[in-house]
Parts: C-alpha cells; sequence; structure tokens
DNA sequence: TATTGTTATACTCTATAACTATA
DNA sequence: TATAGTTATAGAGTATAACAATA
C-alpha cells in the first residue's frame, strides 16, 4: 500500500517521507528537525540529507529558533505542494476504504489509532 | 510496529521476512523461490541471498521439482523454529489487540485483510 | 516464448560514532 | 550535562540488467 501511495506522489514530485514531513510541520513554526525525527522514527543524522533535498526544492526553510535550534517551516512553494498531497492522500485513503466492507469500515482507523503508540 | 516484532524474533535468530517465508511454505511441498518473492513483494534477484542464508542455517532445504525448478521446504529444524516463531508472533499479536478499545477490536483483522490486494 | 535460478552491481535507506556548539 | 545539528561511513535492503538452462 505504501508502494501504491508512493506512486501517486511521485506525480507532484514527493516521497512518502516528504508528505509525512510536511503534514507534520505545516501550520507550526517551531519543529525541530529532532522532533520530526523523533515522530517519524528518523534518526537525527538522517534527517539532514531529507531536509537538504526538501530545502533544494524550495519545499522548506530553516528558520532559526535561537542560536542552537533550526524550526523547520514549510515555505509558500511547500504549501502549495501540500495542499496537492492532501488531495492525493484523501484519495488514496478513499480508495482503500472502498475496498473494506462497510461493517468493518469506520473501525479501522480507530484501531490503528489506538496501536500507534 | 515491525521493528517491535523484529527484536521478538531476534531471540530466536529470524528476523520478521525469515518467518514469513517459513510461514508461507509451511506444510507445502511445492513452493519455489520465485512464487515466494511475488507473494511477499520480493525479487527473485533478492530471495538468492535470503534464501542462502535460511539454507546455511539449515531452516530450509531446496529439492528440486524438475530440471528447473527447486521447491523450498522446511526442515525437521526449521519446523521447530517455526513453532516458536509462531508462539513469538501469536503473543505478539495478542499484545497489539490488547491496545484496541474492545469495540474495534473484532473489526481490524478483517479490515486489514479487505486491503490485502 | 516465457519462466527459473542465478550473478553482478548500482542505488537507496538506515544505523553508528564522533564532533562542535549551545541550551 | 543534555541536546541540536552536522559529517562521515559502514551496513542492510532493494532494484535493474543480464545470462544460461529449462518449461
Amino acid at each position: 500500500m505504501m508502494a501504491e501511495l508512493g506512486e501517486r506522489l511521485s506525480k507532484i514530485g514527493l516521497r512518502v517521507v516528504d508528505a509525512s514531513v510536511m503534514m507534520l510541520i505545516d501550520g507550526r513554526a517551531d519543529v525541530t528537525s529532532s522532533e520530526i525525527g523523533r515522530v517519524l522514527d528518523i534518526q537525527r543524522a538522517n534527517m539532514v540529507p531529507l531536509l537538504n533535498r526538501l530545502e533544494a526544492a524550495g519545499i522548506i526553510d530553516r528558520v532559526a529558533l535561537d542560536r542552537k535550534s533550526m524550526a523547520i517551516v514549510l515555505s509558500a512553494t511547500g504549501q502549495d505542494l501540500l495542499a496537492k498531497a492532501r488531495i492525493i492522500t484523501a484519495g488514496f485513503e478513499r480508495d482503500l476504504m472502498a475496498r473494506i466492507p462497510t461493517e468493518h469500515r469506520p473501525h479501522l482507523v480507530p484501531a490503528l489509532n489506538a496501536l500507534w503508540r
């Protein structure tokens, strides 16, 4: 399923992890690279090339929070792309849900949320 | 969750993919390397080192089906290990289920099964 | 002609250790 | 003293192409 979502997101030049980061930082001005890594289970060290790529694509900016930490924020371009990513992921989730018999359908997301941490 | 399962299986020297292969071929005498790869989304070429490792560990045997295809079968050692792997995975699934509120619990597996292919 | 098993290899992803600087 | 960001690098996993042999 992740491979399928990845294919759909690749049409707007994004990977699944990119969209995950973008959704995580959307609307917030204080999320650091390390925090993103902790939430998404990505090592601090591996966040660097990931964010470098998003920055080079003009999707995110690094804004100093203090002299040590950097906030990762969506640029205007990033926000436009995220809007498209949300349409794609919503369509993907709709397609998945359609395959589930109606009596089970409303239980999947709550059940998965309960498993999350 | 897969990382957690991997840790538990590592106590008997197995990876998640090893247990997956073992469960897939258990009780069958006609499953080829290519078939395993198709079911588990693993390329034919990448099955080779995987099965070489399982064979070196004495878990599986390669048995000629004809002069071209090889059946991958569990050895006696492999069957013993699989019994242990089933205990571990059953415990893992029990622990996961316990985290889901009872009203959603019976719906998760049927919902996931509906998503499978 | 399609498929199997295999080799070789490039590529991506992930883990680990180490370092500097700042909270 | 703990944490942030970073670099470098090893290792694991995955994808791709090619090959000989057989169905």
